[in-house]
DNA sequence: TTAGGGTTAG
């Protein structure tokens, strides 16, 4: 095994060295030099040859150190270094030896480099700061830095050049720690800087990302009095720009007495990358105004600043002057011309820029299918994904994340796939932002198995893959999945949860009215500073109304310092799922006084909020100010709304009147609000007439067909519940459970009809006998239709007493502390039965139930239901 | 000092 790495090492030395000294011969060398080195690589041979190349070189010149420096000014290192082998200590000047040893320098023998340190320590020269630094310099370009390093412990050196450049070299190869040690040594010694020392040095702070060591540079800096020198003040400039300290490097831009292309330049660029265009673009017209010369970065940041703050007007402005000033030929130019319109939504020019190139490349690709996706026009960017294979220029992952991002937001499963194909084939597999992106094509098409197989085969990750699988899972409807990963998370401590994470798992929280675990996100938000980001605020605020906690996302939606449209369209909502659609309706009014325009989900949501509270005249006239006024389309969801708000105030034939004269086809949410409305007001004529469009268009779904089934039964029509039950039978079809579930200290317990599952099942049922037995004396008698079993009373009763939602409201009361609301959610419909008995057992146990259904929620207390019988 | 990419709420 030591053979073999030995072997591999040396043979890779001898790979890489011809590579090494060619380079230098391009480089640095003359003809003559080059000349020299042909002449006697291919000559000297043997030592006799060697003297004999001496004598016909120049016969008359004896003295050692005069024949090493002409070998030195010739560029001659091998001769040299013979010349050297021959000689004794006593024959040559330090002075000579620095020669020969610049020239291993400029070659980068390391080799050559070393036999002379050898023959400088075998014969016990004193090794001075020249000597040294000479030695140093060598070793540095050789590439043996830590060979470098120890000469800077040994011997005193006093140049800063030669600190600087080994400094330098450390940071090129990425040790920026040694770097930085390397400076802090001069500091130690008061070896006198100079202005590249501390622009070298300024570069290891600013990829180590130290602030702190960067701040005391610049003290540094300042006491030495280099604050006025132009390169300095630039290269603190681009370490505050590059670590996210804008008003730091404004400060320095400020202070500076005089100010180069590059340092308007690097403010310009700075604020542009730092997500701060319009500030990066006023800095660009101060620049003008100064009568400083542009140049081409300038344009390239100007670009990109007009693209993030779609200024297409001031990027067409410096088109046309890039374009006088002769920039047009350049490659970048026209990249950022190009992506500066597609950013700003005008293919049209982009792809004017784009045809117009002479080279385009990878870049230019790129920019124009991102233009195509952000546009909606994927048909455009694939074909062009697929133009420019033809063209033999190969997409890299800018391009690839490029084309999943526009098969995401396109739902293009299996476009997505082929591109997936084409990644393992290349390789790219294993990039963090390929696999990100594709993660999220995933989850956008739906396919949350295949988004979890990428995720799961990710080497690495951060936390924006976290973020697009929670995320996924919760737009996907998978909330336990996602609450799940969201625990992982926070076990595995690698990565804290920003803004993000907690705007995707709180959906998730909401749709499972998950209350607990929402108001520990909550607590995680306040304590990290997310509530100012508006997103976080509004899921927050949209997570308490989902889990019945009404008053406490008021209380936040009051707080959101800057509500916009989402902020106001939640709480509207909120409001409308709870019943309180008066207070809607005033919300909606205050955000148009605000300025806010609603959109077409706003109406939705007021539309909804008037539907459950019965407010038929206000939704007539918000669905015609939708129209007139605000000139929105009304779609589905809309028409849904109002056939739903008059089918249950009993409209019914005008509901079905208002279907019949709908713009657009029906689908079966709109036929199903107004079978939902038959059932209320008992019209099975008409609900059978409903049904059999509802069935038609949507045949799988068991909701509606139980729900026709409901309305027999509530009939006394046992015939026709079993044609039905037979219907579904016959198709297959199995009716969905229905299930209930409550949160008790953490723990989700979850119930199904009839469910003896539970630990508490026996005092649970003890408890809803009693419950019952007290109602009967009040004269309530239990509404046994609801139970929907053709058999004796008795049987009924009892499965009417196993609900799953009169179990979770039951072990509610029986677990939790006096005063604590009860809050249960249901995946189905409330029960008619279980209804009536919540009503009862709030006036009893003088508790406030809270019981979200699919469809509202129901605010039980003192025996009375905010829904007023609206459901 | 200089171009293109991935994650969030109703």
């Amino acid at each position: 095994m030591a053979m073999l790495v030995t072997n591999l090492s040396s043979s890779s030395f001898c790979f890489s060295h011809p590579h090494r000294f060619q380079a230098q011969k391009e480089i640095g060398s003359d003809v003559r030099a080059r000349q020299n080195v042909i002449f006697n690589r291919a000559s000297l041979r043997t030592v006799s040859d060697f003297a004999d190349s001496i004598s016909t070189f120049d016969r008359s010149v004896t003295d050692a150190n005069t024949r090493l420096r002409r070998f030195c000014e010739s560029g001659n290192l091998e001769n040299a270094v013979k010349l050297l082998r021959v000689s004794g200590k006593w024959d040559i000047d330090p002075r000579t030896l620095c020669s020969v040893l610049q020239l291993c320098a400029d070659s980068k023998s390391l080799k050559d480099g070393k036999e002379v340190d050898s023959f400088i320590r075998g014969n016990g020269f004193v090794i001075d700061s020249n000597l040294g630094s000479k030695l140093a310099l060598m070793y540095t370009n050789c590439g043996d830095l830590k060979e470098a390093s120890r000469i800077f412990d040994q011997v005193r050196i006093e140049k800063a050049l030669f600190w600087n450049i080994l400094m330098n070299e450390l940071a090129k190869s990425g040790d920026f720690s040694g770097s930085i040690g390397l400076f802090k040594k001069m500091m130690s010694l008061g070896v006198e800087m100079d202005s590249y020392t501390f622009s070298c040095i300024s570069k290891s702070f600013s990829s180590l990302r130290s602030v702190n060591g960067g701040e005391q540079l610049h003290g540094y800096i300042l006491k030495l009095g280099f604050g006025d020198c132009n390169s300095v003040a630039n290269s603190l400039l681009a370490f505050y720009l590059k670590n996210q300290r804008v008003e730091s490097a404004r400060k320095v831009f400020e202070e500076m007495t005089e100010r180069d292309v590059i340092s308007w330049n690097s403010m310009i660029n700075g604020y542009v990358s730092n997500g701060l265009a319009e500030n990066g673009l006023s800095v660009f017209v101060q620049m003008l105004c100064s009568g400083i010369d542009v140049d081409l970065a300038t344009i390239v940041s100007v670009f990109a600043g007009c693209a993030d703050s779609r200024l297409i007007s001031l990027g067409r402005a410096v088109h046309s002057f890039g374009l006088k000033a002769c920039f047009s030929r350049e490659d970048r130019f026209c990249n950022t011309l190009l992506d500066m319109y597609s950013k700003c939504g005008d293919l049209d020019s982009a792809k004017a820029v784009f045809t117009e190139m002479s080279d385009r490349s990878v870049v230019s690709y790129t920019s124009m299918i991102a233009g195509y996706a952000r546009e909606g026009l994927a048909g455009e960017a694939v074909k062009l994904f697929k133009e420019m294979e033809e063209e033999g220029i190969s997409p890299d992952v800018y391009t690839v994340t490029a084309v999943l991002n526009c098969c995401a937001r396109n739902r293009l499963l299996d476009e997505g796939k082929r591109v997936h194909e084409w990644i393992m084939k290349s390789d790219m597999g294993f990039d963090i932002f390929v696999s990100n992106a594709l993660m999220d094509m995933y989850a956008k098409c739906g396919s949350m198995r295949e988004a979890e197989l990428v995720f799961s085969e990710m080497p690495v990750k951060d936390i924006i893959s976290w973020n697009t699988i929670i995320g996924g899972y919760s737009k996907n409807c998978y909330a336990n999945e996602a609450l799940s990963l969201f625990n992982l998370l926070l076990e595995e401590r690698r990565f804290n949860p920003d803004e993000r994470t907690v705007a995707c798992v709180l959906p998730a929280c909401a749709s499972l009215a998950a209350f607990d675990k929402g108001r520990e996100i909550h607590g995680y938000i306040m304590r990290n500073g997310y509530f100012s980001d508006r997103h976080v605020a509004n899921s927050l605020v949209d997570m308490y109304a989902k889990c019945g906690a009404l008053l406490l996302a008021r209380l936040l939606f009051d707080d959101i310092a800057s509500k916009d449209l989402v902020s106001w369209t939640v709480m509207i909502a909120g409001y409308g799922m709870h019943g309180f659609g008066k207070e809607a309706i005033t919300l909606f009014n205050q955000k148009r006084q605000a300025g806010i325009e609603p959109d077409e989900i706003s109406f939705v949501s007021l539309l909804y909020a008037c539907s459950h509270s019965g407010l038929v005249d206000e939704g007539w006239r918000f669905f015609n100010i939708m129209r007139h006024e605000c000139k929105i389309e009304p779609t589905l969801e809309h028409y849904a709304c109002i056939v739903d708000m008059l089918a249950r105030t009993g409209n019914l034939s005008k509901a079905y009147r208002f279907i019949q004269n709908m713009p657009i086809p029906p689908d079966a949410t709109i036929w199903g609000a107004l079978l939902c409305g038959c059932r209320i007001h008992h019209d099975v004529k008409l609900a059978e007439r409903v049904a059999e469009k509802v069935f038609e268009l949507e045949p799988e779904n068991t909701g509606y067909y139980v729900l026709m089934a409901n309305i027999y039964a509530e009939a006394d029509k046992w015939e026709e519940v079993k044609r039905l039950r037979k219907r579904i039978g016959q198709r297959g079809l199995r009716k969905n459970p229905g299930c209930s579930w409550i949160e008790i200290k953490g723990k989700v317990n979850i119930f199904v009809a009839g469910d003896s599952s539970n630990p508490e099942t026996e005092q649970i049922e003890a408890f809803l006998r009693s419950v019952r037995a007290r109602m009967r004396e009040e004269g309530y008698s239990p509404l046994t239709k609801y139970a929907l079993i053709d058999a004796e009373e008795m049987e009924k009763e009892e499965a009417l007493c196993g609900h799953s939602e009169k179990l979770a409201m039951a072990l509610g009361i029986l677990s939790s502390g006096h005063g604590k609301i009860i809050r249960v959610t249901k995946n189905l419909r409330v029960c008619g039965d279980c209804h009536e008995m919540a009503k009862f057992m709030s006036k009893l146990t003088r508790r406030e139930i809270v019981l979200r259904d699919s469809n509202r929620f129901h605010h039980f207390k003192d025996g009375h239901c905010t829904c007023r019988g609206f459901w």
